[in-house]
DNA sequence: GCGATCAGTCGGGAAAAACCTGACCGTTCA
DNA sequence: TGAACGGTCAGGTTTTTCCCGACTGATCGC
């Protein structure tokens, strides 16, 4: 996580809003244990330039057009399980981090966090530390329901639902069958106190599945 | 649109992501014809600071928790429609962006913008003009069919199904027979080229229907 | 070891929603 | 004055959802 030197921390931005980054620059710009040294709207071109620039921390935003956040990350721990990840995101619920922070992402903000937030997170995370701002509350649906109760199966054919794919096609795409893909569903929506398929909409919204941030 | 005093238009920033609200600060605060009187994370903020500040434009986002930019922007133009409004939004097509440049917004522009297009944005609203950065790429399923073929009604259904809403539950939030949603909802698919449910949500996917930015 | 719990897999059958087709009425406009 | 169009509705068929029950295998505690 050092570069060894002195105790200056490198980092390489990774958002498609440019709004965003030059907001973080100014941020980070700010602290001199810290400095930016790359940053990229697009992952292709984060892909290209980490290697040789071989930054201590990647800050990197998920859902990008074009190539998925998840997809830089997973590719950035299996060729370079030496720099250290930190996700900025939109909405910070377990349901969707819990994958990441399972695949070695050690910092996760929201893009809610003030200045000083962000800077605690880096200066965490760059001492092979983690840091997670991870939200609970809308966790519970009224009944003390909450996401951690779903099996993998029940949550993975839930949020399939929630993209509109019927019992049928995601059962399809699952390779079960389609009374099976319907157990899981009615299972998980049991489990969320949830009763009909349109519930489940709602509820996805309000734990952002469906948006790409 | 002047303040009549020197060539100073003042600003007012409302995004609920305050990494967003610094970095526009920052880009405008370069500019010394623009001043930033003032700026909130909340609707409900926002729509208390507003009538006593009075500044010449209010850069909105989309979407906000709790209360939806969308209100706020409906409230400033009933009461105070000497204030021009600019959208600040991640998705910029037609279809969600239509009602709102109709209900009198006069500036469109991604969070993908750089300085320069943001500064050109609020300064030529602030010139009375009007300047949206609409994209009308992905408007074409393939076969032709775009968004704009579609009667009010017709993408006012649409949106509702692409929410996860069932056509008994459209009728009864828009007061109709179901029977006459299935209608406008199978009209809706037959111009866009779809066929199934299921392709709403794809297809509002691709759109940015289901984001809330 | 052994019962219990749980995740994952299916199916039957009733209810509901989707989907297709045709129809009526008012407005607009050539 | 038709023709086109948007908005409304219904009949009837097909599909999906939803509620039940059931079987297997793995894991865990006693």
């Amino acid at each position: 996580m050092q570069t060894g030197e002195k105790s200056v921390t490198t980092i390489y931005l990774l958002d498609d809003h440019p709004l965003v980054i030059e907001a973080l620059r100014a941020m980070i710009g700010q602290a001199n244990d810290l400095s930016v040294i790359g940053s990229s709207t697009s992952g292709v071109d984060a892909m290209a330039e980490i290697p040789e620039l071989a930054p201590d921390i990647v800050v990197a935003d998920l859902g990008m057009p074009e190539l998925p956040g998840e997809e830089v990350i997973r590719w950035l721990r299996s060729t370079h399980p030496d720099i250290a990840i930190i996700v900025l995101t939109a909405r910070r619920n377990l349901a969707t981090l819990r994958p990441l922070v399972d695949g070695g992402v050690l910092g996760v903000i929201g893009k809610t966090a003030v200045s000083g937030e962000l800077l605690n997170c880096i200066r965490t995370v760059a001492a092979g530390e983690v840091f997670l701002e991870i939200e609970n509350s809308p966790n519970d649906t009224g009944d003390g329901a909450t996401v951690d109760a779903l099996s993998n199966r029940e949550l993975e054919v839930l949020q399939m639902v929630a993209r509109g794919l019927s019992g049928k096609q995601i059962a399809a795409q699952l390779g079960i069958a389609a009374k099976t893909a319907e157990t899981h569903k009615a299972r998980g929506l049991a489990k969320l106190g949830l009763f009909s398929r349109s519930d489940i909409f709602q509820f996805a919204h309000r734990e952002g599945w469906l948006d790409n941030n």
